[in-house]
DNA sequence: AATAGTAAAGTAAGCGCTACCGTAACGCAC
DNA sequence: GTGCGTTACGGTAGCGCTTACTTTACTATT
C-alpha cells in the first residue's frame, strides 16, 4: 500500500480512502489507484484491517461435528450465504464434547470472529462459555441444538410439527397402535418429536400407551432391539414412528428378517431425510430438516444482528417448517 | 496486556514472553502472570500476532462442496488434525467453478492463511492463480483432486490400485465377463479407476472387451441405463464394476426390476464406500476411499512443509491405499 | 471583497502484539 | 579487579491498515 502512495504521489489515506470506496476521494484519484492496485496486483491485509477496525469479516461456526448429512448441509448453507456477504467461515468441531467446545470457544473469540454460530454438543450443560460469548459483545446464534429456557437468538426446527406430521400420516393410512422410538429425551430435539407424536394421537383420541413407546438409541442396531422388543408385546404396533432414520432402517432390517410385511404388516416413518431413506426397499417415508434452509437463516439471523448493532432487535427465534416426505414404508396400498 | 502489565509493574515484554513460553522468563514472574491473566481472563488477540509475525494460524481449505460424504469426511480429518496442532481451518467452496476457486484463493491470501490445502473444482484447467500463492511463500498442498503434469504436493489415493483391487476379487469369484462403468474420464480418478480395471483384466490373461466399458453418468440413473444397455449385448456380463457408488445401485435396482439374481447371474463392485451400500440389498461391494486418513495426511503434508522452511523437502506426494470392503454383492456363494 | 462552505487530500495516532537491541545484576575465571 | 558469559527484564519500533483531525484550494454567498 505504502509502494502505490508512494508511486502514485500520494498519501495512504488517499490509498485506503480509494479502496475501500470511501467518500472525500476525487473520481480521477480513485481510478488511478484502482488501475495502479490492479496492475501491481496488490492484496490488502484483512488482518490488519481487521486489527485497526476491531470487527473482522471472519465468521465461526461450532458444530459437533461436521460428517453426516444434517450438518453438513447446514454448514453449506451458512458457508454459501456467508461467502455471497463477504465473510469467510471457521469451522471447529466439539466432537460432543464440552470441553472441546469451550476451547472452540476461546479460539474463535482470540480469532477475532465478527460472530459464533454454534449448535451446541450433546452434553453441554452449562452457558458459562457463552456468556464470555456476549460479554465480548460478539453476535451469537444457536441453531437446531439449543440451550433451553435461555433467552438467546436461535433458528430451530419445528420438531414437534413435524414429528405430528408423521404421525398424522400413519393415523390418516389408518395405522392405531403406532409405536415410537425416542431419542435421548434430554436434547430439545427428541423431546419435541416425541411431543408431536403425543399430540397427533390426542387429535384422534388416542390415549398414549407406554408400552409402545420406548428409548432408543437411534442407531441401527437400537431400532433392530426395540423393534424386537415391540413385537414382544401381547398386542404389537401396526406402525412406527422414529425419531431418527437410522433406527427406523434398524427397524425395518428386523420386520423384513421376520417375514413382517410393510407397510402391510406394520407402516414405518422416520426422521431426518438421510439418504439411505430412498436406498432401503421399500423406500421411508422420513420427515426433512431442511438442513440448508437452516443454515442460510442462521447466517442472516447473524447479519441482522449485525446491522442492527444497537437499536432494540426483536426477532430472536426462527422457526422453520419441516417437510414430510411419504414413501412406500408408510403407504397402504388402498390409499397409494 | 497493558492492564496485565501495569498491576504486575512489569513492562509488556514480559508479560508477552510469560504468555509465549518464550525463554529469558524468570519462573517466579512467569507464574504469576499467568496467574494474573488467568484472573483477569485475558483473552490473547491472535489477529494482532498474526499480523505482527506476518504468520496466522489459519488454514485455508477449498473444496468443491462441502456436502457427501467424502468432502465433509476429508475436512472432518484436516479439521481435527489441523485444531489439535493450533490451527483454526476456513473453509471455502467454489461450487465446482474455477472463478468462484479465484476468488476463494484471494480471500484466504488476504485473510494471511498460514497455508492453502485444495481439492480443484471440476473444471479448473489453468493453475495462474495457484502460481499466485506459491508466489506468496504461503504451503500449497492438493488433495484427491490434483493438476496434472504439474510439480505440486499431494494427498492422492491410488485409485488405480483400488480399481484393481475390485475387479481383481471378481475375477476370483469366478467372473470372467466383467464390464466397467467409467466416469468422465478427463479427471484423473476415473481415468485410473478404468486403467486399474484393465491391470486386473489383463493379469488374468483376459482382452478387454470395448463393449462392456460404458461411459456413465454416475448417477442412480445413469448407472441404470448402463446396466440396460449392458443386458441388450449378445454377450452380456457376469459382473459390473463401476467407478462410482451411485451408478453401482442403479444397476442393481435396474437388475432386481428385471429378476435377475446378485451376486449369482451378475456380481457388482463400487467404488467410494458410500453409506448407502451397507443399505442396499444386497450390501454392495465397494472400495473405501480412506477420506479421513486423507484429511490427515493433506494437514500433514502441509505442517511438514511449514517445517521444513528452507530446508530442501522432498516427499511431495503421498499415495494413500485403498481399502476394499466386500459384501454380499460380489460374493458367489461357493466362495462365502 | 470578505466570509463561509465544501470537496479533496494530508498528518499522525494507534489497533495488540512481538522482536531486536540494550542494560543491569550476578557468577566465575584468571 | 578486569573481562566475559548468562539470566532476567525494559524500551521501543513497527506489522498494514483506518480514521479523527487538519490543511489546502476552490466555489458560492452576501
Amino acid at each position: 500500500m505504502a509502494d502505490l502512495a508512494r508511486e502514485l504521489g500520494v498519501s495512504m489515506t488517499t490509498i485506503s480512502r480509494a479502496l475501500s470506496d470511501h467518500h472525500s476521494i476525487g473520481p480521477a484519484t480513485k481510478q488511478a489507484v484502482l488501475k495502479l492496485a490492479k496492475k501491481l496486483n496488490y492484496q490488502p491485509n484483512h488482518l490488519a484491517a481487521a486489527l485497526r477496525k476491531g470487527k473482522s469479516k471472519l465468521l465461526g461456526v461450532i458444530v459437533p461435528y461436521i460428517e453426516g448429512r444434517f450438518f453438513a448441509s447446514v454448514v453449506h448453507g451458512i458457508e454459501t450465504a456467508a461467502s455471497k456477504a463477504g465473510y469467510s467461515v471457521i469451522i471447529c468441531q466439539s466432537s460432543e464434547d464440552v470441553v472441546q467446545e469451550r476451547k472452540n470457544v476461546e479460539t474463535l473469540l482470540s480469532a477475532q470472529v465478527a460472530g459464533i454460530l454454534v449448535s451446541v454438543s450433546r452434553n453441554t450443560l452449562d452457558f458459562r462459555h457463552f456468556e464470555k460469548v456476549r460479554k465480548h459483545g460478539v453476535p451469537l446464534v444457536f441453531f437446531d441444538r439449543i440451550l433451553e429456557g435461555d433467552n438467546v437468538n436461535a433458528v430451530v426446527l419445528n420438531d414437534r410439527g413435524g414429528a405430528n406430521q408423521a404421525t398424522l400420516h400413519l393415523l390418516e393410512q389408518g395405522c392405531r397402535r403406532i409405536a415410537h422410538l425416542a431419542g435421548p429425551l434430554h436434547l430439545n430435539i427428541y423431546k419435541n418429536r416425541r411431543q408431536g407424536y403425543l399430540d397427533a394421537l390426542e387429535s384422534f383420541g388416542i390415549a398414549p400407551d407406554e408400552s409402545l413407546i420406548v428409548d432408543c438409541d437411534m442407531t441401527l442396531e437400537g431400532g433392530a432391539a426395540c423393534m424386537a422388543q415391540l413385537l414382544e408385546l401381547p398386542n404389537p404396533p401396526d406402525a412406527v414412528f422414529s425419531a431418527g432414520d437410522s433406527a427406523i432402517l434398524g427397524a425395518l432390517q428386523l420386520l423384513k428378517s421376520r417375514g413382517i410385511r410393510v407397510p402391510q404388516d406394520v407402516a414405518l416413518a422416520g426422521f431426518s431425510n438421510e439418504a439411505l431413506t430412498s436406498v432401503a426397499e421399500p423406500m421411508l417415508t422420513s420427515v426433512d430438516q431442511r438442513c440448508e434452509e437452516m443454515g442460510q437463516a442462521a447466517f442472516r439471523l447473524f447479519k441482522d444482528l449485525v446491522d442492527a448493532e444497537g437499536t432494540a432487535f426483536s426477532q430472536r427465534q426462527v422457526v422453520l417448517q419441516p417437510q414430510l416426505f411419504v414413501r412406500a414404508s408408510s403407504l397402504r396400498t388402498d390409499h397409494a
